[in-house]
DNA sequence: TTTAAATACTACTAAAAGGTAGAATTAAAA
DNA sequence: TTTTAATTCTACCTTTTAGTAGTATTTAAA
């Protein structure tokens, strides 16, 4: 019942360069900050500037910044990038086969953290993290 | 997002053995009701027997019982089993330092999913799943 | 024009989760 | 007493996720 590390590191990542958008930062200032294994690091960064979240500055003077305003970029989008998202339909003990008729004693309890979830992640942008200088 | 399989056969397992509490259930039978590996089927029933959810008679004739009253076998219980539990304390972004002054933009929403989680599977017992007779 | 400092690419290794194979043990039925 | 049908044990294989290594490419500064 969590994020996988890819997705949390993705999210940490962008939320902190949203936090310091004027500047172009680099893996080796990233990985030192966030505390993310430099080659790991470099990883995430190509994948995100693949799916269009980075702008990649490459040689010299190198480096990363947004690719679009922080308010566009919601962190559904990113989990999406990395499948790690929850669906409306997603059953707890993947069967999902039920109806209204025959369902187990998590059906119901269920719908509702699912949905406050899916909500959470829909509606949280990056422009949610300014400011916000957590810890890491 | 999501909890393991191995989590998702054992509840399964449990709860069907509960809706039909009376005989004794063999692998065989669970594999083919359950469609779950028959392999690792009886993997998942030893660790469940030695962890007390079950009691098992072996030989000829054997089989698995529920070792308590259906309503004394959580489904937190069985989580925890399989180190796959959410705790209160527990950060989406696995951070965690952050206090009230620095959080981010998902610290205050992850609270109330988190607390309806939580207590869906500290408050649902096998008992929830009596007479449910989900698919498969 | 060379060098330094950055990202990108290719390929691998390590750990965890998911799953399988085969032999050993147990106990009732034949 | 032998056979059969069940669980258990040990050891392995496969897939996914996490992480590392080394080299190639790019570009600006020196
Ligand atoms: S009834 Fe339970 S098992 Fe069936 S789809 Fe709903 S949550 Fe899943
Ligand atoms: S503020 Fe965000 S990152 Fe920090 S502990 Fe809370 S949820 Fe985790």
């Amino acid at each position: 019942m969590r994020l996988n590390n890819t997705s949390k590191y993705a999210i940490r990542i962008l939320s902190y360069i949203a936090n310091n958008n004027q500047q172009l930062h680099n893996a080796k200032e990233l990985s030192e900050t966030l505390d993310i294994p430099y080659k790991f690091l470099t990883k995430i960064m190509t994948e995100l500037t693949k799916s269009n979240f980075i702008i990649s500055t490459r040689g010299r003077e190198g480096g990363y910044t947004l690719s679009r305003p922080t308010d566009e970029i919601t962190i559904m989008d990113v989990l999406q990038n990395f499948n790690d998202i929850i669906y409306q339909k997603d059953c707890l003990l993947g069967i999902g086969k039920c109806d209204g008729s025959n369902k187990c004693g998590l059906h119901d309890q269920w719908v509702k953290p699912k949905k406050l979830i899916k909500k959470m992640f829909e509606n949280t942008t990056l422009n949610d993290f300014k400011g916000s200088n957590f810890k890491i």
